[in-house]
DNA sequence: CAAGATATGAAACTTTTGTTCTATACTCCC
DNA sequence: GGGAGTATAGAACAAAAGTTTCATATCTTG
C-alpha cells in the first residue's frame, strides 16, 4: 500500500499504473527495443490478458523467449520485476471484468441498456455490428450451394474476368479484382477511369465473364455494361439486392444479397463475404486440380 | 487423487469445469457446510474474480480463514486442490474477458480454416460467416468509446480528409471516400493513379486529416504517406492490425482491427464496419448540430 | 579488425505459494 | 460430563514461480 502511494505521488510514475499508458509507452519505445524485447512487447500488446494471469514460464514460452527476458522487459519499463508489472494487467482485467458479482453484473447491464437512446458512437457501432451479423447470417441461410458452385465454375471456365461496381458497390468490385489477380486468372476492373467505361467494356467477348455488383438505386452505367456483356456473349454473374434489378435480369447467375442498411448508408459486409467465398473457393479448386498454389 | 478419478467417472460431475454449475452446487450444499467453509463459499459467490486471480493467502485473509481452509473447500467440492479449482475461475475470467477471447476465436477460425479441400462451397461460406461474425464482435468489444469520439472529432475538425489504402486495403479507403463525399466534407482519395502518389499526398497540409488503412504486410508506400502527413502537420488516423505497424506508430489515433483471415485472403468486414461507424456518426453529428440532413 | 558494449540463454538461487500435517478446540451424542 | 468424531489454526513441508547471475554470443565503434 505504501508502495502504491509512493508511486502515485511520483509524477513520472503516473503512467505506471495504467495499462493504456503502458501500451502507449510500449508503442513509443518499440523501435528502440532489442529483438527479444520486441517479441515480448508485441505479445504484451496482443495478449494483455495472458500477461495478467499466466505464469512467467508460460508467457515466456508463448513469446519464445526466456523467462528472464520477461523480467528484463518489465524492468525496462520501470517496474521492480515481472510480478510488479503483472499486477497492472491483473487489475485491469478485474476492472474490465464483466462479472464482479451478480449484483454488479445486473447493474452494469441495466446501465448500458438505459442509455441506448443517446446514440453514442459505441452504441452506434454496436448497432452496426448487430446489423452486419444479421446480414451475414441471412447470407449464410439463403445462399444455395449449387449457385455458389455454379459461380465458381463460371469463374473457372472464363478466359478473363471483368469486374464492375460503381459508386457504393465499387469496393466490392475492387476487392474481387484484388483477390482474383492473385490467382492466375486474367482480371480487369472496369472502373470508368477517364470516362472510358465503354472502351473498357468493349473488350469483353465470348468466353469471358462479367461480375457486376449493383444495389438500389442501380447505376444505369452498370446495367449498360451488363447488357453489353450479354450482347457480346460473355457470361454474367450479378451481385445485387434483388433478382428483379436491371443487373440481375440479364445475368446467367444472380446472387441476391441483403446487406445491412442504416439510413441510406449501406453496409457491404455480406457482399464482401460472398465475394470472398467465391474467390477462395476458386483458388482452392485450382490447388486441388493443378497441385499449384494460389497466392494472395 | 482416487477421489478425483472416481468423480470424473461419475457423469453427474461433468459440472466440474463450469463455473455456473459450481455456483449452483455451492448454493445447494451451503447449509451443510461448516462455518469456515461457509465463509469461503459466500466469498466465492460474491467475488469469483478474486478466486481466479488472487493467491491463496490473499483470498484466505479476505475470507478471514486460513489458507488451508481454502484447500479444504476446494477438496470438498471435488477438486484436487485449490489450484485446480482456481483454473476454473481463471478460464471463466478469460472467456468472459472482452479482448483476447474473441481474438482467440478469430485465431482459432484462422487455424481451423486451413484445410479447405474437403469443404463444399457452402461449408466454406459458413466458415467465413462465422469468422466474420467473430471479427465483428471482437471489434465491438475492443473499440473504445473515446477513440471513436476522437476519430469523429478529427474528421469534423479537418479542412479536408485524405484517404489512403493500397492493395488489399483499397476497398476500405474507397468506401470511406464514397461515404464521406456524401457529407459536405472535402474528401480526396489517394489512389496512386498514374504513379502520382507523391503528388497527391503533397497536397496535404496543417488542418487536414489523413485516414490510412494498412494491414500486414504493410505497404511501404502507405507508410511513406503517413510520414509525409506527419511532416506536413496533418493529423493521421490509422486503421491497422497492430499498434506497432509502421502506419500506426506515427498516427494521432489508431484503430486496431482484427479481421478474419483465410490463408492470405484477408476479410475486410470489421474494417468496413469501423469505417461505417465513423462516417455515420460524423454525419449524425452534422444533422444534430446544423439541422441539415446527411445523404448517402 | 579488435575492443568494448550490449543482448541473450541457461542455470543457480531465492522467494513465494500451495499443500499437508498435527495439536488443539469444539460439538454432539451417549 | 466424558468420549468420539469433526473442524480449525498454525506451522512445517514441498512445489512452483520469480529473479539474479554469469558465460556466451552478437552487435558497435574506433
Amino acid at each position: 500500500m505504501t508502495e502504491a502511494q509512493t508511486r502515485q505521488a511520483d509524477p513520472a510514475m503516473t503512467a505506471r499504473n495504467n495499462v493504456e499508458a503502458l501500451r502507449a509507452r510500449i508503442v513509443q519505445r518499440y523501435e528502440s527495443l532489442s529483438p527479444r524485447l520486441k517479441q515480448v512487447a508485441a505479445y504484451a500488446l496482443e495478449h494483455p490478458n495472458d500477461l495478467g494471469l499466466e505464469t512467467l514460464a508460460v508467457i515466456a514460452k508463448r513469446c519464445k523467449v526466456q523467462p528472464s527476458t520477461i523480467v528484463r522487459f518489465a524492468k525496462t519499463f520501470g517496474y521492480d520485476g515481472a510480478s510488479d508489472m503483472q499486477k497492472l494487467f491483473r487489475d485491469e482485467l478485474l476492472s474490465l471484468s464483466p462479472s464482479p458479482s451478480y449484483a454488479d453484473r445486473i447493474r452494469q447491464f441495466n446501465e448500458r441498456a438505459g442509455d441506448v437512446g443517446a446514440h453514442s458512437a459505441s452504441d452506434l457501432m454496436h448497432e452496426f455490428v448487430q446489423g452486419n451479423i444479421a446480414a451475414l447470417q441471412h447470407l449464410d441461410e439463403t445462399t444455395r450451394q449449387e449457385e455458389l458452385e455454379r459461380g465458381v465454375a463460371l469463374i473457372a471456365e472464363a478466359q478473363a474476368v471483368y469486374l464492375v461496381g460503381l459508386r457504393r458497390s465499387f469496393p466490392v468490385a475492387a476487392y474481387l479484382a484484388y483477390a482474383l489477380r492473385h490467382t492466375e486468372k486474367r482480371t480487369y476492373l472496369v472502373d470508368g477511369l477517364a470516362g472510358m467505361i465503354a472502351e473498357q467494356s468493349s473488350m469483353m467477348g465470348p468466353g469471358d465473364l462479367l461480375i457486376a455488383t449493383s444495389f438500389r438505386p442501380y447505376a444505369q452505367q452498370t446495367a449498360d455494361i451488363v447488357n453489353e456483356a450479354a450482347e457480346r456473349k460473355a457470361k454474367v454473374i450479378a451481385i445485387s439486392d434483388s433478382r428483379l434489378s436491371p443487373i440481375a435480369r440479364r445475368a446467367d447467375l444472380c446472387f441476391e444479397v441483403k446487406d445491412a442498411e442504416f439510413r441510406k448508408f449501406r453496409s457491404l459486409t455480406a457482399s464482401l463475404c460472398l465475394a470472398q467465398t467465391l474467390v477462395i473457393r476458386y483458388a482452392y479448386q485450382l490447388t486441388a486440380h493443378d497441385g499449384g498454389s494460389p497466392q494472395a
